[in-house]
RNA sequence: GCCGGCGUAGCCCAACGGCAGAGGCACGGGCCUUAGGAGCCCGCCAGUGUGGGUUCGAAUCCCACCGCCGGCACCA
C-alpha cells in the first residue's frame, strides 16, 4: 500500500496500487504466452513451420555487470528506451529481437570471495537473480530463453573455442584477411612461402617450425613490456591504464615490466577497424575516440649512421672517440610524419629506455661540451645512469605537470643523411619508447617541443618551411615552401614528403612507412573469476593448444581466490595468479596425439572484456550445442542487408544502445574479434553493431555538510534565498552520478512502488532526449503519472470501473468530429515519427497532448468514442505498456497488442480547409489573416497587402517586396 | 593547450531558416473536500549565454568571446 492510496479515492482510479496489480499481471501474462519470443529460421528457437518474417529488427542493450549494489533509476533509462524502441517495431509486425544477458565475469565477486570465502559463482548468480527481479519489474519485452552469463560453463565454452580459432590463425596482410595457420604450414610445406633463412620447410627442426609458426599467430606469448599493476595483483591491457599512468580500476599505480605475456594481435587488423568506421552508422565522437585510439599516421623511418662523438660547436672529423675500437657503428632510426623537414634535423633524441644507448654512449665527453648537456657528470655513462634513474622515479603526473624539457647528452654524434652534417644524439624523456621506434629526429624550427628543448640547450634551429608573412611564432607546423632544404625548396609540403621519401628509398636511408598507436591486446589476468585458457605446455614451456573436444575448461575450485597482491609502490613484484595454487587441475595427463604425456595448464585466466566480444552473437542461437551460433541465424539476424542500409552496409545488430564509457575498450576489442570470425568464414557481417547510440546519463544532486560528508539528499530544502540545508544546517550542493555512498539514490523499485513501473517509464522517456544527460527530479515523477491517470479515466469510469468508450462513429462531416479526427491523425502521425525516430520524449509529448483534448472534449460526456480510444491506447503501448494491454483488453481484445495493430495516420484529417497566416511586416509579425489552404500564393499575397493595407499597416504604395511561403506566413517588406 | 558537444521561462525540455512553446514540474487562483491531497479547471512567466555577420526573415547558418560537460594531451 503506497501513499497515493491514502484517503478517499474513488475504487477504480489508476493509482500505484492498481497499476501494480496490472503490471503483476501482464507480466505474468507475457511470460505465460511467451510474447517475446523471436523465432529464428532454424534450430530449437525457430518455429515449427520453420517460417520467419524477412522483416527483422535486433536491439541490444550494452552487456550489464550484475553488481551487486541493485540498480538506481539511472540504470534502466538506455532500457527502458530500447524497449519502448522494440515494442514499436514489433506493433508494426517486425520480428523483433530483444533480450540481456549478464556480463558477468569480474573483479568485485572475485574481491568478495577473497574477503568472505563465498564462492565467486555463488555471488554472481545471487547478483543475477536480484538483478532481473528488478529489471523485470519494469516490464522489459526481453526474449526470456535467450538470457545469457558469460559465466555460464556452456558460454565460456565457446569463448574459449573463438580463443582456439584466433590462436589457429594467422594474419596474412596480401590478402588483408585473417587464414587459419594451417594454410600457412602447408604454403611453406609447399614451399609457395619462402622461410627467414631460405632453408626448405622439411630441413627445419620442428622446434624451428614452430618459432616461425607462432611467431605469426594472431595470439601470441610475448616477453614485451607490459603493465604490472602490483596492488591488483594483475597485469592489465593499456586501454585499461589512465593517462596517469594507473589502474583504471582501483587507481593504482602501474609500472612496465617486462613479463611473459599473452598478446592478441589486435595490430593486424588496425586499418579495417579504422577504414571501416566510415561503413557504421555511429557518433562521431565515438568513431573519433576509436581514431584517436588506433592513432594512425602516414610518415617514414629514416636511418640516422652513428657518426663520431664531436662537439657540435667545432667538429673534429677523426676524433679520437669514435667507434673504431668497438665495431661497425650502428644506424639509428627515427620515425617523424615530417620527412620534409629531414635538412633541419639538428639533433636526435632517444627514449631513456631506448636499447641502443649503451651501445652508442661515449666513454668520454668531447671537448668544449655545453656545460648544460652533461647534466654536471663526469662522463656520458654517468650523466645518462643519472638522468634514467631520475626519470623512473618521477611519476607519469609529475612528468606532466612540468612540460620543462630535460636531458643529457650521450657523447656521440650521428649523420644527418640529408645534410651529411654531424649531430649530436641526447636521450631525453619527451621521447617514449612506446611509439615509433623510440628516437626521433628533432626539427626546432616544425615542432614546438623540439624547440623548447633546442632553447634549454642551446642548439641550433633551422627552419625548412617558410612561415607566412608576419609569423611570429616559434615552431611553424603549418603549411609553406621548403627553405634551406637544397633539391626540396619551394615544394609545399605534401609534394616535399614525397621527394624526400623517394630520395630516402633510393639512397637506402630510410622508406615510407605507417605508424600506429595501437598496441597488441595484452590477453591474460592473473586472477581467478574468468575464462581459463585452454592451453597447456610441455615439460620444456612449450604452449599446446588443447583441442575442442578438450573444451570446456572449467575453472576449478581453489581454497584462495585471490592472486597474491603486493604493495601497490612495489614494481619489482612478481604475478602469482591463483590458479597457479590448484595444483591438482594445474598438472594434467593429456593424449594431444604422441601419447599420454603430463602437461601444465596455463594459469591465467582471459580479461572480462573476452566475454562481451561475441555476447550478441550467442543471443542469436542460445541453445546451440554444435556451433556459437548457426550461420543462418547469423545471417538472418545480422547479415549485411545492402537493399535497405547502401551497398557498403557491414551488417551487425539494427541499434546498439550504451554509455560512451565503452567506446574504445569493449566496443574496439569486439569488432575485432568479429572481424577474426568473419574472415574465418564463420559470420556473414563484418562488424558487430552497424548502429549505435549513445545514451545520456541521469544525473543528480548531493549535498556535503561542514565536514564534507555526504547527507540524504531526498531531506535537503532549498531555501527562499537559495541555500540548501539540511536539518537547519547549510549544506553544500554538488552535481554528478548517482550512487549509494553520495547519499541520492533513487532505485526503480521505490519509484514503481510510489506511481508503477509504467510512471516511471513514461517519466524517464518524457525527461529528454534519450542522448542527453539530465538531472533526475523525483518531484517530476508525478507528471508522468497524471498523465496516466487521466488517460485511464478518459477510458474507465473511476467509481465504477466500467468502461466510458461510445461506440458511435465519429462523422467528419459534423464540425466537432472533424475536429477530434484532425487531433487523432496528427497524433499518430507524429507519435508514429517520433517512435521510429527515438525522439521518445516528443512522442509522449504529443500522446499527452491527444489525452489533453479527449478529457476536453469528452471528460464530461457520456463516454470516449471507440475509434479515439483504441489508437490512443496502441500508441501508448510501447512507453506504457501494461497500462495500454489492460485497456485493450477491457476494449474487448482478447489478443495482447505487442504485436500490433499499430495505427495508420489517414491523410485526409492532415490537411486543414484553411490556414491563418500571420503577416509579417518587415520580419515583425503584426497581423493575421485566415485563407482557404487552396488559395494560390498569389492569391494569398493579394489577400495580405488588402488586410496590410486595412490595418494601415502600409501606405497605399506597393510595398518594396513581398514573399510569400505557402503554407507559412507572409512577409511585407516596406 | 588541442578537439568535440551543449547554453531557450524558476527547473526539465519543444520548435524542416518562417508566428519562440508541444509536454511536464514548480508557482498563483478557483472547484471538489470536514480536511489534506499526488483529483479537476483556469492562469502567470522568457525573446533563445554575449557581441558581430549572412538573410525579406536567425534559437536554427557563419565568425569571435564567455560558461558548462566530455575526450585527448610531450604520439614525433
Amino acid at each position: 500500500m503506497s501513499s497515493t492510496d491514502t484517503g478517499d479515492v474513488p475504487p477504480h482510479r489508476y493509482t500505484a496500487t492498481l497499476a501494480g496489480q496490472i503490471e503483476r499481471r501482464w507480466q505474468r501474462r507475457w511470460a505465460e504466452q511467451g510474447t517475446f519470443y523471436a523465432p529464428n529460421p532454424v534450430g530449437s528457437l525457430a518455429p515449427a513451420d520453420g517460417t520467419v518474417p524477412d522483416d527483422k529488427f535486433y536491439v541490444l542493450d550494452m552487456f550489464p555487470y550484475p553488481s551487486g549494489t541493485g540498480l538506481h533509476v539511472g540504470h534502466p533509462l538506455g532500457y527502458i528506451g530500447t524497449d519502448v524502441f522494440a515494442r514499436y517495431h514489433r506493433m508494426t509486425g517486425r520480428n523483433v529481437l530483444h533480450t540481456m544477458g549478464f556480463d558477468a565475469f569480474g573483479l568485485p565477486a572475485e574481491l568478495y570471495a577473497a574477503q568472505t570465502g563465498t564462492h565467486p559463482r555463488t555471488t554472481t548468480e545471487a547478483n543475477i537473480d536480484r538483478y532481473l527481479v528488478q529489471i523485470r519489474r519494469l516490464g522489459l519485452g526481453h526474449d526470456e530463453r535467450r538470457r545469457i552469463a558469460t559465466t555460464d560453463v556452456d558460454y565460456y565454452r565457446w569463448t574459449q573455442w573463438i580463443f582456439l580459432k584466433i590462436y589457429r590463425s594467422w594474419y596474412d596482410t596480401e590478402a588483408r584477411r585473417a587464414r587459419p595457420i594451417s594454410e600457412l604450414e602447408a604454403e611453406y610445406a609447399a614451399g609457395i612461402r619462402p622461410t627467414p633463412d631460405g632453408r626448405t620447410w622439411a630441413r627445419l627442426t620442428p622446434d624451428e617450425q614452430r618459432k616461425i609458426i607462432d611467431s605469426q599467430r594472431l595470439v601470441y606469448l610475448s616477453e614485451a613490456p607490459v603493465n604490472w599493476c602490483p596492488g591488483l595483483g594483475t597485469v592489465l591491457a593499456n586501454e585499461e591504464v589512465t593517462a596517469e599512468g594507473r589502474s583504471d580500476r582501483g587507481n593504482l599505480p602501474v609500472f612496465r615490466r617486462n613479463l611473459r605475456q599473452w598478446m592478441m594481435r589486435i595490430t593486424a587488423y588496425a586499418d579495417r577497424l579504422l577504414d571501416d568506421l566510415d561503413r557504421l552508422d555511429w557518433p562521431e565522437k565515438v568513431k573519433t575516440m576509436q581514431r584517436n585510439w588506433i592513432g594512425r599516421s602516414h610518415g617514414a623511418r629514416i636511418r640516422f649512421p652513428v657518426g663520431s662523438s664531436s662537439s657540435i660547436t667545432n667538429p673534429r672529423v677523426g676524433d679520437t672517440q669514435t667507434f673504431g675500437d668497438r665495431g661497425t657503428p650502428p644506424d639509428i632510426e627515427v620515425f617523424t610524419t615530417r620527412p620534409d623537414t629531414v635538412f633541419g634535423a639538428t639533433y636526435l633524441v632517444l627514449a631513456p629506455e631506448h636499447p641502443m644507448i649503451s651501445e652508442i654512449t661515449a666513454p668520454q665527453w668531447p671537448a668544449e661540451v655545453d656545460s648544460r648537456w652533461t647534466a654536471g657528470a663526469a662522463t656520458p655513462a654517468d650523466a645518462i645512469a643519472q638522468y634514467r634513474r631520475a626519470a623512473a622515479q618521477r611519476s607519469e603526473l609529475e612528468r606532466q605537470e612540468s612540460r620543462d624539457k630535460t636531458g643529457v647528452f650521450t657523447g656521440t654524434c650521428a649523420i644527418n643523411p640529408a645534410t651529411g652534417r654531424q649531430i649530436p644524439i641526447f636521450i631525453a624523456d619527451y621521447v617514449l619508447m612506446g611509439y615509433g621506434t623510440g628516437a626521433i629526429m628533432a626539427v626546432p624550427g616544425q615542432d614546438q617541443r623540439d624547440w623548447d628543448f633546442a632553447e634549454a640547450f642551446g642548439l641550433p634551429i633551422v627552419r625548412t618551411v617558410a612561415p607566412p608573412e608576419g609569423f611570429d611564432g616559434q615552431a611553424y607546423t603549418g603549411e609553406g615552401p621548403a627553405i634551406n632544404s637544397s633539391f626540396l625548396d619551394g615544394l609545399g609540403v605534401d609534394e616535399a614528403k614525397k621527394a624526400i621519401t623517394d630520395w630516402l628509398e633510393a639512397n637506402g636511408a630510410g622508406e615510407g612507412t605507417v605508424q600506429y598507436k595501437l598496441r597488441d591486446w595484452l590477453f591474460a589476468r592473473q586472477r581467478y573469476w574468468g575464462e581459463p585458457f585452454p592451453i597447456v605446455y610441455d615439460q620444456a614451456g612449450r604452449p599446446y593448444p588443447l583441442p575442442e573436444s578438450m573444451l570446456p575448461v572449467e575453472l576449478p575450485d581453489v581454497a584462495d581466490y585471490s592472486p597474491t597482491t603486493f604493495d601497490p609502490d612495489d614494481a619489482d613484484s612478481e604475478p602469482s595468479p591463483p590458479l597457479a595454487k590448484a595444483t591438482d587441475w594445474i598438472n594434467v595427463e593429456l593424449d594431444l596425439g604422441d601419447g599420454l604425456k603430463t602437461y601444465r595448464r596455463d594459469a591465467n585466466v582471459m580479461p572480462q572484456w573476452a566475454g562481451s566480444c561475441w555476447y550478441q552473437l550467442r543471443y542469436l542461437d542460445p541453445y546451440n550445442s554444435e556451433a556459437f551460433c548457426d550461420p543462418i541465424n547469423e545471417r538472418y539476424w545480422m547479415g549485411p542487408r545492402p537493399v535497405l542500409h547502401g551497398p557498403d552496409d557491414p551488417g551487425g545488430v539494427d541499434l546498439y544502445v550504451g554509455g560512451v564509457e565503452h567506446a574504445v575498450l569493449h566496443l574496439l576489442y569486439a569488432r575485432f574479434w568479429h572481424k577474426v570470425l568473419y574472415d574465418l568464414g564463420y559470420v556473414s557481417s563484418e562488424e558487430p553493431y552497424r548502429r549505435l547510440y549513445n545514451q545520456g546519463y541521469i544525473q543528480a544532486y548531493a549535498y556535503t555538510d561542514a565536514r564534507g560528508v555526504y547527507v540524504p539528499a531526498e531531506e535537503v530544502v532549498e531555501e527562499p534565498d537559495g541555500r540548501y540545508t539540511w536539518r537547519g544546517q547549510q549544506v553544500n550542493r554538488e552535481y554528478g552520478k548517482m550512487g549509494k555512498s553520495l547519499r541520492n539514490s533513487v532505485s526503480p523499485d521505490e519509484m514503481s512502488d510510489t506511481y508503477g513501473a509504467d510512471t516511471l517509464r513514461v517519466y524517464e522517456m518524457s525527461m529528454g532526449p534519450l542522448d542527453v544527460s539530465r538531472p533526475w527530479a523525483t518531484k517530476d515523477v508525478v507528471g508522468a503519472h497524471r498523465f496516466l491517470q487521466r488517460l485511464w479515466r478518459n477510458l474507465v469510469d473511476e467509481n465504477t470501473g466500467e468502461l466510458r468508450v461510445v461506440d458511435t462513429e465519429l462523422d467528419p462531416n459534423v464540425p466537432s468530429d472533424l475536429e477530434t479526427l484532425r487531433a487523432l491523425h496528427r497524433a499518430i502521425g507524429g507519435v508514429r515519427d517520433d517512435y521510429a525516430s527515438l525522439r521518445l520524449n516528443t512522442a509522449i509529448a504529443k500522446l499527452i497532448e491527444l489525452n489533453n483534448y479527449i478529457t476536453k472534449t469528452y471528460g464530461s460526456s457520456r463516454g470516449t468514442p471507440r475509434s479515439v480510444a483504441e489508437p490512443l491506447v496502441l500508441l501508448l503501448a510501447p512507453v506504457a505498456p501494461h497500462l495500454a494491454e489492460e485497456l485493450w483488453s477491457r476494449l474487448g481484445h482478447d489478443r495482447s497488442l505487442a504485436h500490433g495493430p499499430i495505427p495508420e495516420a489517414d491523410e485526409r484529417y492532415l490537411i486543414e480547409d484553411t490556414l491563418e497566416y500571420p503577416i509579417q511586416i518587415n520580419g515583425k509579425v503584426r497581423t493575421r489573416m485566415t485563407v482557404p489552404t487552396s488559395a494560390s500564393p498569389d492569391e494569398v499575397r493579394a489577400a495580405a497587402l488588402a488586410q496590410a493595407r486595412s490595418a494601415t499597416l502600409i501606405a497605399d504604395k506597393e510595398p518594396r517586396k513581398v514573399i510569400v511561403v505557402p503554407g507559412r506566413l507572409v512577409n511585407v517588406v516596406v
